[in-house]
DNA sequence: AAATTTAATGTAACCGTTTACATTAAATGA
DNA sequence: TCATTTAATGTAAACGGTTACATTAAATTT
């Protein structure tokens, strides 16, 4: 491999001048430039990363930490940031942290000292010292779904509530009265958002009770479990709401596993929009996020910070909707 | 950040020896060893990954490239290598190459540039030229899936004949006697495979004929499709074996769509293990690939050659297991 | 026409490591 | 006892770029 002290030599100028034509960063001679290029070309040169890197303390790498690429939600916010990234010549690096702050932190200290651009946190666990000492050295942040509290960053997510409402009065205009809600972990904001959604349109509702709402974990089998208490405390509901749609599969199947119909006898309704929702039987209605685009904006915010130092610290959030499907039919339809 | 001069300063020694006890590469004094890692506990030193990189051509970081990270065989994969890789302390950069020779070589040419340790190809498009330039630069490669003209690395796949082999003879032993295969794209070598072992067992049957294969894509719209072709061909046949999960997925979608019962009335099979395979109605029974081992295994090999130059350029074939499920249950069980 | 800018380029320090080579003192061998 | 290893350490040159500063010549200003 060519370095710039061939370009250099072969095309009579000073390391400094070809820096300067690669980078455009002084003013040069026209022909020098030419004489510059050619050489270039000649050589097959192209600068070296690690090098450039060390100078200027930017490797062209972001990080991306996920809590797990093998959580159907990931893998599309991860090909959000990556295409983003690809265009423009950065490259993407992968952490699974399993929603633990030490491991977060672990991939910081290691990052860090690759020099990687900026960091993308989809990670309800990150901690708040983590984010400010990383702010501090100047080090471009984006995070999603996380609370606002740190406001010293760029957070997006999509508006968690208002797609829980549509999801609910979907399930009243269908012609559900009694609509349960399986909701996420509470130290998830994504969770307590959806919610709050859910109280807020199913509150008002004649058969509301408050034990219409279980905990879940975001996963299959808790969505499974949750049926189970619901049906014992509520054995005439008529709709669920769950948090995810990883919990509304399980629900879909526990509900098979007894015999009741979806959606004639029961309708439900999961958010996030993964596409195993047009898997299932009967196919789920869901409130999608623009996971994709989630992470393309992800990735644009923070090379905006890193490529012109604009920072926007403000809460973004991009509008869920929903995808009515089999799972919710009103009879008759 | 301190440096290794900050260190050797405070330890009153020269850098040379501080990087001496960091890597434990030449003979030091105990006592003054332990007067540097003293200075290197005060200064919470921690050497830089960069400046390393680039005195010796390796950042610590190896490239996955793969299709597509939103196709469901994938994040086990990644999640695999990823295990292994941080276990180890490296990090892994991520690129979807969409199946395109083209964006493979950008991503070789981009992360050359970079140091990358080595890669991990998951791909049936990577060039032979790019593999066999990359040996010759002494950059460590994995490939998965391949053909084994590449005799210059080593290749990780399933035993995808052996596999499907299985799957056949699960359905004849389930009662089946006219089985059909949707083919994944012959380009891939999985597909060839997978469509051999299916030609060797179900080619003994009596009801077999050559036109009970069609062509898939190995997408679930492809599985779909097939089953439309398959069905005007041989509505009498009792038995599917899909290349893989997604074209099962669409298939099992087509029957339903036309009232046809699985496994009552056809049995369906697919191939990879997917967990989509444990969502559908009937969940479906497949040839599960040990996916996330052969992320790991592929990361481990790599990381032999890149830490001990071991080199192996052998073909390693993991076993593919049977996971049956209600999608093929005999009538009576 | 002298003084001041501006353009074009070069020199060399710096980014933070690793490592080949040199040096010195202590240990071993003949 | 003198020559030869061996251990312990230091010096300085890589690695391959960027960039502050210096220099020179040409263009502007007054």
């Amino acid at each position: 491999m060519a370095t710039i002290r061939d370009v250099a030599r072969l095309a009579g100028v000073s390391v400094a001048t070809v820096s300067r034509v690669i980078n455009k960063t002084d003013s040069v001679n026209p022909e020098t430039a030419r004489q510059v290029l050619k050489a270039i070309e000649q050589l097959q040169y192209e600068p070296n990363a690690v090098a450039r890197g060390l100078a200027g303390k930017k490797m062209g790498i972001i990080a991306l930490i996920l809590p797990d690429i093998l959580n159907p939600f990931f893998p599309a916010l991860a090909r959000g940031v990556e295409d983003v990234a690809h265009k423009k010549g950065l490259t993407v690096i992968l952490g699974n942290s399993d929603d633990l702050g030490l491991k977060e932190s672990s991939y910081i200290r290691v990052l860090k000292k690759k020099y990687v651009d900026g960091f993308i946190f989809a990670s309800n666990t990150i901690r708040e010292e983590d984010v400010e000492a990383l702010r501090k050295e100047g080090i471009p942040i984006v995070l999603l779904d996380r609370g606002l509290n740190t406001a010293s960053c760029a957070v997006i997510r999509s508006n968690n509530r208002e797609g829980a409402k549509l999801a609910v009065q979907h399930l009243i205009g269908q012609g559900c009265q009694k609509i349960a809600h399986i909701y996420g972990p509470q130290e998830f904001i994504t969770a307590r958002e959806r919610m709050l959604g859910y109280e807020e349109v199913a509150g008002g509702l004649s058969e509301y009770s408050p034990s219409l709402m279980v905990q879940g974990n975001f996963d299959m089998e808790s969505g499974r479990k949750a049926i189970e208490q619901l049906l014992a405390r509520h054995p005439d509901l008529d709709g669920i709401f769950a948090g995810n749609d990883l919990m509304a599969v399980g629900a879909l199947k526990a509900l098979h596993e007894r015999g009741i119909r979806v959606p004639e006898q029961v309708k439900v309704c999961g958010f996030d929009g993964i596409s195993l929702t047009e898997i299932t039987e009967p196919e789920l209605t869901t409130v999608a996020q623009p996971v994709y685009e989630m992470g393309g904006l992800a990735a644009r915010i923070l090379l905006d910070e890193i490529e012109n130092g604009i920072r926007e610290n403000k809460l973004i959030e991009l509008e869920a909707i929903l995808i009515p499907r089999k799972s919710t039919y009103k009879e008759g339809l």
